[in-house]
DNA sequence: ACTGCTTCCGAAAACGATTACGGTCTTATA
DNA sequence: TATAAGACCGTAATCGTTTTCGGAAGCAGT
């Protein structure tokens, strides 16, 4: 490992020297700047990152919680890779890196939380899988960590998130299938507490009711998020009676099982049922095609780092005028099944 | 930020007994011990990262590398988030922490390890997606820094790896499609330069020899890593003439887009080609459901963390005498697709 | 009372970087 | 020429830990 004393040592000029050319400070001379750059890429000088963040407090990095395990948040890895990407464009303009924080499906998100920021591990965080009311805000705005969420929570301490837009997704959803003729809609709801569950029953109830229907409550499944959970939620929708003539559903991971649920069941969906979904990779490779709704991740990603950077005092310059709170609008993308 | 300062002048006595108390060494009472356990829970005090490690030469976490960006690895959705959660019951039993290091899409992924190693960040690696020839091998070698690899490589330093049995899963698939009647069996190649390909498709040449058969090269198939380029490949396989009875994948990412692929072509995936692949989540949701190798990822990455612990100097006295190369078998589940 | 042995704890030196401060050397100006 | 200013660089403090070393206190044995 060649540090800061063994460059310093080879240039024959002082470690202070050595650190303030590097780090673009002024008051080093210019062909000394250029040896230094030169020796530390021959060299291949980098800075320690414990020395370095122990002297400035700072890590240069933001970390992206998530949840591992067999049973993921409510997306699947293409999902956060797709995000990550966007994200990182951003962060690297800044030297800063992302790293996933894995949080095991064994150990209290919040204790794991707690730990890390304690530790000081990462500069600011970004959270997702938010659940309807999330400690983990309180425990980041306590200690004072700059956060953004993907997700919103009734807990709210001030700081940005950026939501997908749920409400419209309910909206245009249910206005095709009123259009349509259905009448009795149920919809899957995602596991566990996710706030976006709660956001997106509730606007469906809202639009239901401008059209003089009801959102019946028999008709509100559970199902697990897995390929699985849709298969066994399917038998369940179809051996009700009476049965909704359409189902919607926010959780992208389990349509496949929901399909195969369905057929073996009797119930055919786009012609027996119709449903409207999120998308996933598989969605339009689907029979029918899965009518479901679609966003850039990416460029989510990119505006995900954006907010955030807009709260970390040494970058806000950069990103000022930036709003706090973003609903990311979806598209929807026409399928035969809804 | 309470620090190991105050905890120290909150219970008046020094730093160093403090330290020596938490970190379990034996030259202290039981009486003080106690009430630094006990005010240190009080006060939320943990030891900050860079601080300790700075000391330590060591930071307690290990990396596990993957690259970003929206055509991921050749794993596709729970794959690493079921391997990280086996990982993780293993690391967390000696207090070490699992972190994602995200390599850009538009980053080198050469580069990228060699800042993150040079910066200290990890004690140790866990590398994916290894190529035929791997450079990460040697640069993670020449540092001397503890890693494993899922995968294999040409390129070879002496250190452990465990790959997919992708030679057991040649010689099963070619066996059953051959007494299943088939002669001219195609291949799917998965995407880039990882070594698994060539490994399959060795082995799927000497066992189709061994019953006088061979490996039409013409029926080697190329395809992007997603939904889309299984539903491509798919079509280009249904227009070649003569056209394989059969196809084997290794890639499990683009099944559903290839049966779709097949369908629109008016070929039928089990009645008129056979398919064989890995499994994922959506495979047995299939129709018809997909005859697929699959294997207990959990399981994987425990092993793999306690492989990696076994040439980590600190760690290995607990896990001596583990091979250091493993080939881990799949078990196949015998679908209706081939 | 002296020695030797434990047991416990404090003092201080690392670890590798950044940065405030001050010193030296050059150059410009009176 | 003397002096001030500016450019450049070295010295040393500092961040929060861990760990080595040695000292103090207590006790037992002679």
């Amino acid at each position: 490992m060649t540090g800061i004393r063994q460059l310093a040592d080879y240039l024959d000029i002082s470690i202070g020297t050595v650190s303030r050319a590097l780090n673009g400070k002024a008051d080093v001379n210019a062909e000394t700047r250029r040896r230094v750059l030169e020796a530390a890429e021959k060299l291949g000088y980098v800075p320690n990152q414990s020395g370095r963040s122990l002297r400035k407090g700072s890590t240069g990095v933001v970390g992206f919680m998530m949840q591992t395990g067999p049973e993921i948040n409510s997306q699947g890895d293409a999902f956060f890779m797709s995000v990550f990407d966007g994200v990182q464009t951003v962060l690297s303009r800044h030297k800063l890196d992302l790293v996933a924080l894995l949080c095991s499906s064994n150990e209290d998100p919040y204790a794991y939380l707690q730990r890390t920021v304690a530790r000081g591990f990462a500069d600011a965080i970004i959270l997702s899988a938010t659940r309807r009311n999330d400690a983990r805000f309180e425990l980041l705005h306590r200690h004072n960590i700059p956060f953004i969420s993907l997700g919103r929570s009734l807990t709210d301490v001030g700081q940005p998130w950026i939501d997908l837009d749920f409400e419209g997704m309910a909206e245009v959803a249910i206005e095709r299938l009123v259009k349509a003729g259905h009448r009795d809609i149920g919809i899957i709801w995602p596991h566990g507490d996710l706030n976006l569950g709660y956001v997106f029953a509730d606007r469906c109830r809202e639009v239901l009711a401008e059209h003089g229907l009801t959102l019946n409550e028999d008709h509100i499944f559970r199902a697990k998020p897995s390929e699985a959970g849709g298969y066994a939620v399917a038998h369940e929708i179809a051996s009700r009676s009476p049965r909704p003539s359409a189902i919607v559903l926010v959780n992208e991971i389990l349509v496949t099982g929901l399909y195969k649920g369905f057929e073996d069941a009797g119930v055919k969906p786009g012609k027996d049922i119709a449903i409207i979904g999120r998308y996933s990779p598989q969605a339009q490779y689907l029979s029918p095609a899965l009518t479901c709704f679609t966003l850039s991740l990416r460029d989510l990603g990119i505006s995900l780092a954006e907010h955030l950077l807009s709260v970390i005092p040494d970058y806000q310059s950069h990103y000022v005028g930036q709003t706090s709170r973003v609903i990311w609008p979806m598209t929807l993308i026409e399928g035969t099944s809804g």
